[in-house]
DNA sequence: AGATTCGGCGT
DNA sequence: ACGCCGAATCT
């Protein structure tokens, strides 16, 4: 057998490799096709054997981006990785803000999730966050492994809780100040800390188009276990005044007063810059 | 049986 | 024109 070059993918985690195959014969000679193998996991615990997981067979193929991104789950954000050339590229994020655009509009519920940006997460012994699927065979069929239907998933109860404490950032790292809640919006479950609720409702409103409601059922607050609704946010039940409608208002108003500031004030700063250049004389 | 390889559908 | 994946072929 011609050895292969496997090489290493560094947008990739460590230990991932990388192959292209020519295609030597028929129609698409010359052509070639990208594969990818997952690194083997070694599980370090006892220095002495170290021993291979299970669940995660190492060096397994992926012929395609979405069988690639519904192995890594959420562990890795492929919407910028070139699944041909192994890199990412800044900008390939074009397509799916077409997407959730149409989503917004036409209650998409339909269509196959955005790749990578469903939140929930099963904690499992892989390193590698999976998608559970609920598979029944039947006698004598063959099973489809590494199934399409990634939606439909059951849902972690109080998955929510493993948000706590995620802080968005900027670019120096600073730690941005997290958003205030209406009072009046109160959490449901073992978890009543704010940025957990806050996380919460941002995660139900990134996930869906359908409405938020909050749990309806009263029932849930005493058995979440039972009368929890997964499909909303760990959230009382809450109303919308038109006072909270015309104070959201106000926000986006100060918003875009200070972003219209700002873009002002960055936009003379580079015209003073200009002429100054030119009169010492220089270019560019 | 599993790996390899090319065809061909859908976008 | 190309990504993705079925299935024929190979080992």
């Amino acid at each position: 057998m011609m050895e292969k070059k496997r090489t290493d993918c560094p947008a990739l985690p460590p230990g991932w490799k990388k192959e292209e195959v020519i295609r030597k014969s028929g129609l698409s000679a010359g052509k070639s096709d990208v594969y990818y193998y997952s690194p083997p996991t070694l599980w370090k615990c006892n220095p002495k054997k170290d021993k291979k997981i299970n669940n995660d067979p190492s060096g397994k193929k992926f012929r395609s981006k979405p069988q690639l991104s519904r192995y890594l789950g959420n562990s890795v954000d492929l919407g910028c990785f070139d699944f041909r050339t192994g890199k990412m590229m800044p900008g390939k994020l074009q397509k799916n803000k077409q997407r959730l655009r149409h989503d917004l509009l036409s209650l998409g519920k339909g269509g196959k999730p955005d790749l990578n940006t469903a939140l929930p997460i099963r904690q499992t012994a892989s390193i590698f966050k999976q998608p559970v699927t609920k598979v029944t065979s039947h006698p004598g069929n063959k099973v489809k492994t590494d199934l399409q239907r990634a939606s439909e998933q059951p849902r972690q109860l109080f998955w929510e809780r493993r948000l706590k404490g995620l802080r968005s950032s900027d670019i120096t790292e600073e730690v941005l100040r997290t958003m205030d809640l209406p009072k009046g919006l109160q959490s449901v479950g073992p978890d009543s800390s704010d940025d957990t609720l806050l996380s919460a409702i941002a995660s139900a409103l990134h996930m869906s188009s359908a409405p938020i409601t909050g749990q309806t059922s009263v029932a849930a607050e005493k058995n979440p276990a039972i009368w929890l609704n997964t499909s909303q946010p760990l959230c009382k039940a809450f109303a919308v005044t038109d006072e909270h409608i015309r104070e959201q208002e106000l926000k986006v108003y100060q918003a875009r007063r200070s972003l219209e500031d700002a873009l002002m004030a960055d936009s003379l700063a580079r015209a003073a810059e200009n002429t100054r250049d030119l009169l010492q004389g220089k270019t560019a």
